[in-house]
DNA sequence: ATATCTGCCTGCTCGC
DNA sequence: TGCGAGCAGGCAGATA
């Protein structure tokens, strides 16, 4: 499931492929009113950039339009040679496709159909209520320790919350905290302010660490050009119950926090 | 304000 | 082997 590294590493190769590229047509896309919009509204823009903010990748286009796409759980972007055009159109979880004018192609897949595209005047219409950027120069441990404290919520699920701080999901959230010897139950504004500079670090060296090794691979992410990431193999706790902990050898236990599956050391971890 | 639940989806795993 | 049940989870929206 794509979270900031993963979407980071998409959107620093899609940059580099596409900007400067001009869509030529949009051929398919699900069967609504709104997609034959989609097609009209991007024919002849030229793709100025390719952003990040949180877990959306933000295109800004000529013509002061911008498309914005969230991959959810299993969306990807794919960027091929237009040779592959037939393979796309007829794959059934190919639900839209950008053709450019080098001959190349964009495919958006989506198996689970959770991922969302958005084409809008300003992107703040999309992300305009997402929190800070947790790898922005300017977030300081300071800040974090403010925004824990101005919510009566459980770690697990305050720093899952998009609003609060953007692009940690369940993979990150649980591995910055065990970095960070701190229970997922814990309410935030109990944190000092010493432990709350032990998550803040662990959360920017947990992302920096997964965006160096191009995302985690569990399942579905890929980049844009079908490679897999790396960063699968430096997870210490998620989705590992029962493994001994590497700090002290406690196995890994896994309890549903929030409605998510969450996995921490009970003993390098302790205290909810 | 916060917690909990449902729906959205499909592929995969598990148990019979 | 085959099949149905249950699960996974980001996010929105409803409800307690």
């Amino acid at each position: 499931m794509p979270e900031l590294p993963e979407v980071e590493t998409i959107v620093r190769m899609l940059r580099t492929q596409l900007v400067g590229q001009r869509v030529v047509s949009w051929p398919r896309c699900v069967a609504t009113s709104v997609a034959a919009e989609f097609e009209r509204e991007l024919a002849g823009r030229e793709i100025l950039d390719v952003r990040r903010r949180g877990k959306f990748v933000v295109i800004p286009l000529s013509g002061d339009k911008f498309c914005l796409v969230h991959l959810r759980m299993t969306g990807r972007l794919i960027i091929q040679d237009s040779t592959l055009t037939e393979a796309c159109i007829s794959d059934p979880h190919v639900h839209a496709l950008f053709h450019f004018a080098s001959g190349r192609i964009l495919c958006f897949r989506d198996t689970r159909k959770f991922g969302r595209l958005y084409l809008v005047d300003d992107p703040a219409e999309v992300v305009g209520d997402l929190g800070p950027e947790p790898l922005a120069e300017d977030f300081t441990s300071q800040h974090l320790y403010e925004l824990l404290r101005s919510h009566r919520k459980r770690l697990k699920p305050l720093l899952a919350d998009q609003r609060l701080l953007a692009g940690l999901g369940n993979i990150y959230i649980d591995e910055a905290l065990w970095e960070a010897k701190i229970h997922p139950l814990r309410l935030g504004h109990t944190l000092s302010m010493e432990e709350t500079e032990r998550l803040h670090a662990a959360i920017r060296g947990v992302l920096s660490r997964a965006i160096e090794n191009l995302g985690t691979t569990l399942r579905d992410y890929r980049t844009p050009l079908g490679v897999a990431g790396g960063n699968q193999e430096t997870l210490v706790v998620y989705g590992r119950q029962g493994q001994p902990c590497p700090r002290c050898g406690t196995p890994i236990r896994r309890e549903v926090i929030g409605g998510r599956g969450t996995w921490y050391c009970p003993s390098c971890q302790a205290g909810d």
